[in-house]
DNA sequence: TACAATTATATTGTATAAAATCTAAACTGA
DNA sequence: TCAGTTTAGATTTTATACAATATAATTGTA
């Protein structure tokens, strides 16, 4: 048997089985929030930027149109975000955070440090994943 | 603004991130033997124990019977695999792999020395991040 | 030995993801 | 200037994922 098809020797499937399972222990965390994951993360860049285009999100959220338009959507009608095309390019949708949108920031604040309590690194070992992970996206 | 509320300083994004872009570099690659990744990883546990139960293998892959039941029948319809209820307890569905199975472990083997080849790591940083995930899961 | 609890799998509903295709708008060069 | 190309999003299709629920088989126990 070809040692290097074995699940064990894989590096690719812990990256995959560990990035769900964070995933998964976010979900009770944001359901107070009533957001999933990905809509948080899109929420983080709502945080930053107030205001951007589909296509940036995109970029920083590493995900598509296919993706990102229904969510959007979805998080418009609950008022966290709207949506509208830009008038000097009517090719682009502008995303913008509303009030409730800016309101969930603080019902968030608290949610980095949970997690990071739910987790069984030391912070050097963090540190360490952090930068190999950050190394390793420089390939896309 | 909340500074840990920021993508870049979190940990878990990267490893969402990364997660997806890995996945989506084994597309293209596992095209030619009709898998999808997570077929892949379910032929990784079939090559190794040639036949499993379903829970067995969830837990192996971390996945629980909504992904897992329709996915193995198709890959069964797809001739891999087969699944057989266990005639000492009925609640068990065991997954045998066939020979039309055993066939792909020939073909597959090239794969991980081309994903190898498409990341940026060196070997001994690909041994760290292997052994930190390995502690991440732990915590799982 | 009934019967409650547990277990293994299946089903349903919701939410991603990504590839492929489509559409409308904007750009570009002869 | 106008046909061809590019770009930004939307849509469609297929394939996960997971929570919640359902069901049938098995086990534990009074």
């Amino acid at each position: 048997m070809n040692q290097m098809l074995k699940l064990e020797n894989q590096l690719c499937f812990p990256l995959y089985a560990c990035a769900k399972e964070v995933v998964r222990r976010y979900t009770p965390l944001l359901e107070p929030l009533g957001l999933t994951y990905t809509q948080y993360i899109a929420m983080m860049v709502m945080w930053e930027h107030k205001s951007i285009s589909i296509k940036d999100m995109g970029k920083l959220l590493y995900l598509d149109s296919g993706t990102l338009t229904p969510m959007l959507k979805k998080m418009e009608s609950a008022g966290l975000i709207c949506r509208k095309r830009s008038e000097d390019d009517e090719r682009i949708v502008m995303v913008s955070i509303t009030e409730r949108g800016e309101e969930l920031h603080n019902k968030a604040a608290e949610i980095p440090s949970k997690m990071a309590g739910c987790l069984t690194l030391e912070s050097d070992e963090a540190m360490q994943l952090y930068m190999l992970l950050h190394k390793l996206m420089k390939t896309f």
